[in-house]
DNA sequence: GTCTATAACGAGATAGAC
DNA sequence: GTCTATCTCGTTATAGAC
C-alpha cells in the first residue's frame, strides 16, 4: 500500500521496512537483527512485517536486489558524468566513504562476513553485488590504461579486485575506530598506485 | 582438567572448548553460533560449557585474547626468521593465506563486521588485535625504508593500515568464492606496490 | 568436570479478527 | 495491511545430582 509520511512524500510501506532493515543490517549484521528490531523502529508489529516478507531470506533477498539496483545506478551516474577514469575510481570510493560516514559498513561486505549463515539465494545475490564491482572496475582501469590516464601495476582484472578489497577491508577496520579518515586514505594510496 | 587424546598430546579441556569455537567462529561469525554447536562438536553438554566459560562474553573474550597471543608469537618467529623487511611482510601475509586456506575468516575481521553487537571487553580485544597488526607493519615499513629494501608511497603508518586492510577485504572477498589464490594475488600486488 | 533437567527469554513464523 | 494472540523452537544460563 502507499502511505503518504509527515514529509509529503510518498512511500511503500514494503520499501520503509527494507530502509529500516538495511541500516539495522549494515551497523549490526543480518544474524544480529530481528523482525522484532524492525518492527519496533517502524512503530508496526512482526506480523505486519511477515505479509510484506513472508520469511526472513525473503526480506534478506529483496535487501540486496535493492541494494544492487541502487549501486549499479550509481555507477551509470559516474560512467554519465566522471570525465576519465581516475576521477571515476575516485568517485566510486566515494561510494564507500558515504556509507562509512554514516556509521554503516558496507550491506555485502556485512553479509560476505556472514556467508557462511545465509540462505543460498542471499548467498548468490551477495556474490552478484562483488562481481559488479569488479567487472565495472575491471572496465575502467582498461580504459584508464588505454587512455594514458591511469598505470595499474599488475593485470587490470586482479588490481580491480584489490581496489575493491582495499575498500571493504578498509571499511571494516575504519568502522571500528569510528574513524572515516582511515578509508579516506586508503582512497587516496589507490589513486596514488594508480597514477 | 587434563586428557589425553588420541594422538598421545595432553590437551586442557578449555582449550579444547577455545579450539572448537575458535573454528565455528571464524566459518559462522559470533552471532551465527551457540553453545549448543560448541557442545555439539565437542561431544559434551552444554552446561559443560558453562563450567569453562560462565556466559558467551566470556568465551568471546577468551577466544580473542588466546587469538592475539598465538598471533603475536607467530609476528616474533617471523621477527627472528625473516632476514629482510620484504620477507616479513611477505611472511605476514602468508599467516592470512594459511587461515583462508583453512577456509576460516580472520577471527577479528569477522568480529571486526560483528562489531555492534558484542559485549564491550569483546570490542577492545578486537581493537587490540589491530593495534598489534599496524604497529608491527609500521615498524617493519620502516625498517625496510630505512635499510632501501621497501618504498612505501605514502607514510609507514598509512601504508600499514591499507597492507592490513587489503589482506582482510581480500580474505573476505576470497572466501565468497572459495578462492585462495585471489587473496595471494593481493598479497603479490601488495609486495610489488612496497618494491 | 560433566551430567540431567529446566528456567527464562527471544527468535521466526502462523491463524484469524478487524 | 495491520492487528492480537499464539505456536514452536532455539537461545543463554542456572540448579543440583553424580
Amino acid at each position: 500500500m502507499i502511505v503518504s509520511t509527515d514529509k509529503g512524500t510518498v512511500v511503500d510501506t514494503a520499501e520503509r521496512v527494507l530502509d529500516v532493515a538495511e541500516h539495522l543490517v549494515q551497523v549490526r549484521g543480518f544474524n544480529g537483527i530481528s523482525y522484532a528490531d524492525i518492527a519496533a523502529e517502524l512503530g508496526v508489529t512482526k506480523a505486519a512485517l511477515h505479509y510484506h516478507f513472508a520469511s526472513k531470506a525473503d526480506l534478506g533477498e529483496a535487501l540486496i536486489r535493492r541494494y544492487i539496483t541502487r549501486f549499479q545506478a550509481a555507477l551509470a551516474t559516474i560512467d554519465e558524468r566522471a570525465a576519465d577514469a581516475p576521477s571515476k575510481i575516485s568517485a566510486y570510493a566515494e561510494i564507500y566513504l558515504d556509507v562509512l560516514q554514516q556509521q554503516r559498513m558496507c550491506l555485502c561486505g556485512m553479509l560476505a562476513a556472514e556467508y557462511q549463515t545465509l540462505p543460498v539465494p542471499m548467498r548468490e545475490a551477495v556474490v552478484q553485488f562483488f562481481d559488479i564491482n569488479e567487472t565495472w572496475l575491471e572496465r575502467v582501469l582498461d580504459d584508464g590504461q588505454r587512455a594514458g590516464t591511469l598505470r595499474p601495476r599488475g593485470s587490470t582484472r586482479n588490481t580491480a579486485r584489490v581496489v575493491n578489497s582495499t575498500l571493504e577491508g578498509a571499511m571494516l577496520v575504519a568502522r571500528l575506530r569510528d574513524d572515516p579518515s582511515r578509508l579516506e586514505a586508503a582512497k587516496d594510496q589507490l589513486l596514488a598506485e594508480l597514477a
